[in-house]
DNA sequence: GATGAATGAGAGTTCATTCAT
DNA sequence: TATGAATGAACTCTCATTCAT
């Protein structure tokens, strides 16, 4: 008769994680409006009270979920910047193996990425600051990296490097959310970072760069 | 202390025009979920039951906001295929055309563009279908132009055009959303299309039609 | 394209008719609280407007419509007392025929009656007047009717008459409301006179058991 | 200035049981229809979204105080059956009993026989399942009795006992709607019981009427 | 720390009634 | 007289948040 949950002790950490997964899920699924803190206290199998030992509110867990995968992605960033250091070489097949490494990146955090393309445009004022950061970094990132390789003669100067990493940062997007992060969708990603970067550099490489 | 509002008596097209517009305005600013039908009537100086004299429901408003950004589409598609038909000659001047256009049709129904960037990744299911619809618009017809211009030898084979209409529907999106829709923001439309055209036609085109 | 109404010029009395008529097979469809104005001119083929210009208010045109019944009703009441006079013998054939000449004429105002089974236990204070105006008539009539028998030694005298009035009353709410007035239903209604008056008259128990 | 409700922590089953009988006097009162979910929490004392926690709807709660009345009901049948087993006899006086029985049933009852009474003739069509099902249930229960005491002797086999059923059925509503359940009204039960098992077994003719 | 019953502001929707044309 | 667009109070229902246990 009783399907009353039973008093869950667990360390603070690990309860909190997981209503941290829990809600990343539900965000997910249903975009940050729709989902509802019942639905997380489901998922996450924990009382109504509880969430809120943990989190302030429901705008505060979007931020931590944002902060989380700050987080990862700077690291993945600070690996990809390591490895590109000991690698010269072939211009064309170092963008490939980056464009590759995001996309395993994303397509490994599927549901974060999955808010970060349905929440991007901002629905909600109070996290425009939280997003743009995240838009900056990989921006920044973008930027630099095409100005690089602008020094070393690989591509135009006459292109923006700023445009041309909403340009990448654009492919990006539509790539992930119409292709890789459908679900049930099979996508062989190293096809899809071929073919990107044959386009993106051949677009962009310059004459001499030939 | 009667703040009652005047009755307004309006033509029934006209209202409806009214409490579109009105609509267009708060669900670009607020998201569909967040916007409230108190939000349009205020913005359209109408009463709650008139509201519902015009449209069945909320989902009704929206849909009929995407109806109309639909019917424009076409429209704008129809009349770029003629125009297309009577001009030979320079590729890339062409794409460059084709895409100035695009972003001056964007630029024009800043609002609903915005409703669109901000809804595409469907937050609620039941708008699925028409968001679909319109993105295989665009689509198609990216789709059907590369591969137009693959056939007269403009455009590398090798491409998939399918892969190549979202990467370019992507560029688009965060081109729009980044730079174009940004309130206050004032770009140089023909700049961008040359940058985009640039690197767009670079990119894609075979070396045969260099 | 254009399906508005013509203007439609009626005599006032023809018109509230048409009101009237559609508003009694509304009611009967739907119930009071449940019909609305909607309905009804929508029935009756009529511009909202139209409506309050013969009656002051929904609750109006549901008086209207009892009045209407009660003219109606009161006339057969007359009818039946003249008729009686007439006849003497019999009591049984007697009863038959007034049970008979009472379901007839429910039968013959089927929606009306529909109306006031289902308003009858009063859902809205406002009509209570109205509707035990209704009750008295007929539970007096049955009444009186009784005394009138049991004065000619036709009915015990320890039975109270104004008790068997709501017995028949009741007897006959039930039988219309679940057999009469049920549509689709086809019921012989002197079948239902004969046992009815069967029961009423020589009771239940069987003469064996005397 | 804060007339805010003080908290008011209840055990479940206590709280459902207040709107539980909040809103059967509500619909007593009131009806279905004219009755609102305010009314309901405000006899209540709960907060609206209290009354969600334990209703879907306000259908359900409606469906609710059917099935508790269903449930009351069959177990007061049951307990009629059994007494009727051990006793022999008299036969009208074994049908005063019943009589008496059922009256004080409903006069205990009395809320919840006033909202079936309004609402038998199913303002609404989704009611219509739960309200059939009572009315069989008393339909069916009149109607056996009937033919067992047919089978003992004790009635006529010319009467059909559904329509008997129906009979009695009416005999009743009629004396708890128009008698026993007026507000401020006391009637003595057993004289009614007399002169309903009076009528009911004997009938309504005099000897001297033979 | 954990629980879940309780809260009420605010959402979308309906509809009797009014009134300018 | 007839029309139907306009109105807003009142309805049912949701859900982020609180707090007594």
């Amino acid at each position: 008769m009783s399907n009353k949950r039973r008093r869950r002790l667990l360390h603070p950490d690990a309860r909190r994680r997981e209503l941290l997964d829990a809600a990343v899920a539900v965000f997910a699924r249903k975009g940050y409006r729709r989902a509802s803190i019942s639905d997380i206290i489901a998922a996450a199998d924990a009382a109504r009270g509880t969430f809120y030992l943990y989190f302030k509110s429901k705008e505060d867990v979007f931020l931590a979920i944002l902060d989380d995968f700050q987080a990862r992605l700077s690291a993945m960033l600070g690996e990809e910047a390591a490895v590109a250091a000991t690698r010269a070489g072939d211009g064309r097949a170092l963008l490939r193996d980056d464009i590759l490494r995001w996309l395993r990146f994303f397509e490994r955090h599927r549901d974060a990425t999955t808010i970060l393309l349905k929440e991007a445009t901002s629905i909600d004022p109070q996290f425009e600051p939280a997003l743009a950061a995240l838009r900056r970094i990989a921006l920044d990132h973008l930027a630099r990296r095409f100005r690089s390789m602008q020094a070393r003669g690989l591509m135009r100067a006459s292109l923006s490097p700023e445009l041309m990493s909403h340009l990448q940062l654009g492919m990006f997007d539509q790539l992930l959310s119409a292709l890789v992060l459908r679900p049930g969708w099979k996508v062989k990603l190293d096809v899809l970072a071929d073919q990107l970067a044959d386009f993106a550099w051949s677009g962009a490489r310059s004459a001499a760069g030939e």
